[in-house]
This record gives C-alpha cells, structure tokens and sequence, in this order.
DNA sequence: CCCTGATTCGC
DNA sequence: GCGAATCAGG
C-alpha cells in the first residue's frame, strides 16, 4: 500500500469521523488491518474497542503490558486509550458508530470546529426542522440527519447517541450487487464539483453533504448537489454511500 | 456466526 | 513501515 499524503489525510478524516476500520478499509480500499495498523502507527486516537488485551495472556507472548490483572503494582495505564490528545473514551460506549448491521455509513455533515465543538456545517438541517413544524411530513430519516456524531467531539460535550438515518427500505437503496473500489477520490471529487456547480447554484433547500476534501483544511467542503428526497446525499453520492453490508465484503479491492 | 478493534510479528 | 494473522469482546 503505497500511502501517500492523501490516503493518510483521508484515513485520519475517515477515523475522526468514527467510522469503523473496515468501514474505512472499504472506502479507501483497504482491509481493516490495513487501516488499524496504520492508524496505530500515526497514533491516532484509540477508539473505544470492544476489548482490551491484558487479562489474556494466552496470546502468543503478552509482552504487551505486564497483566495487570490481579496484581495491584504498577498500574499499566491505559496508555492505549488516551493517546495523543485524545478524548480519552469513557468505558460509555458513546461511540460513533452508528450504522451497524445495516449498511450505510457515510461521512458525516459534521467537522470539529477549532473550537473543538462539532458543528454541523449546512443548510439542510434548518429546512429540514421547518418542514418538520410546519408539515410533519417529515421521513424519518429526514429529521435523524441533525445528529452529531458523538465520536468527533473533542470535549465533555455530551452527544446524544446518534440517531442514524435508518437507512430506511425505500426503493432506492439496492445498490447492484459489488460496485467496484468504492471511490476514487480524484476522480469522483472533480466529478461531483462540476455536478454541483454545473447543475444548480441553488442557495436554499437541501443539499448533499458528503464532504469532500480533508475536514479541518480550507478546502473542506460538501458536494452540495440536489441529494435524493429523503437522503443527505445526491445520487452520486448516495451511490458511494450506501452499500450492501453483505457486498462490501467482496468488493474491497 | 457476524461484527468490532488491537496487537503481534514476518516481511 | 506495512499488513495478514491472530486475538478477543459483543
């Protein structure tokens, strides 16, 4: 794996966003492992895991961390959990994940601010509420979109368990069956910009939200192209980002 | 079983 | 440094 400036930046965005290993492995095109293992290496902040390797100490050699275990010495500080900078995750599982056995799991309409808050940088979610008061009509998922995404809070700031989009069974998300390596970056960013600015300039209503360029750099943006009633996302995008959990297995380069 | 993330260790 | 293999919890 060659990883270059862009594929790193891209994992970070990726991990920032608390999306899965394998998630991300997906949308880079790699295998989860990759995406640990390289994640460790940048030391990039542990997300809470569903285990923690001490107790164990029938692994090949639990060199790891002494076991602390029963013994009260030299308490091996979580050093894995609290790494650099990092929010150091309550035992609270408030993690991001959200789209679980489903599928889906696309970027987020989030970025941290500088002031470590989370903000949700679009329109669409103010359209959203006001269709809500005034109709009701209002899908299901329509309202969910306002979730934060807990996992990218940098402070004490209490996210609410992020309601996912249910990826709702409307007729739209069949996905043919493997789609190849999910996105070429270059390739597609271009695509969609043209798409955005090419097709409507419109200044209200909703728009699609996939973000495009790194979170945090100046050209961090969302595609903004008409998204399919009833999701965050155009086409285009919707395409990239809801995925057949079962086909994704397959269709990792 | 499936999912998840973390560590190990040969390359 | 990389990542498959492996471990391990839910």
């Amino acid at each position: 794996m060659e990883w270059t400036d862009e594929t790193i930046a891209r994992l970070k965005a990726l991990w920032q966003e608390g999306l899965s290993t394998a998630e991300i492995g997906r949308q880079i095109g790699i295998t989860k492992n990759a995406v640990v293992g390289k994640a460790h290496r940048l030391s990039l902040p542990a997300r809470p895991s569903p285990i923690r390797r001490q107790g164990a100490a029938k692994a090949s050699a639990a060199k790891t961390t002494s076991d602390a275990g029963t013994s009260e010495e030299g308490k091996v500080a979580p050093q894995r959990v609290a790494k650099a900078g990092a929010p150091a995750q309550p035992e609270v599982d408030a993690s991001p994940r959200i789209a679980k056995t489903t599928d889906i799991r696309a970027p987020d309409v989030v970025e941290t601010g500088s002031a470590g808050v989370v903000v949700v940088t679009d329109a669409p979610v103010m359209v959203v509420e006001k269709v809500a008061k005034t109709e009701s009509v209002v899908e299901a998922s329509s309202h969910t979109e306002v979730a934060v995404v807990p996992g990218t809070i940098a402070h004490e700031e209490k996210p609410a368990p992020a309601l996912r989009p249910k990826p709702v069974a409307t007729s739209d998300d069949q996905r043919s069956t493997k789609t190849a390596p999910v996105n070429k970056p270059a390739a597609s960013r271009s695509a969609f910009r043209s798409i955005s600015s090419g097709l409507e300039p419109r200044r209200r209503g909703p728009s699609c939200c996939w973000p495009l360029g790194d979170p945090g750099t100046p050209e961090f943006h969302f595609c903004g192209a008409t998204p399919l009633p009833g999701k965050p996302y155009c086409a285009e995008h919707a395409a990239l980002a809801y995925v057949k959990l079962r086909d994704r297995r397959d269709n990792v380069a």
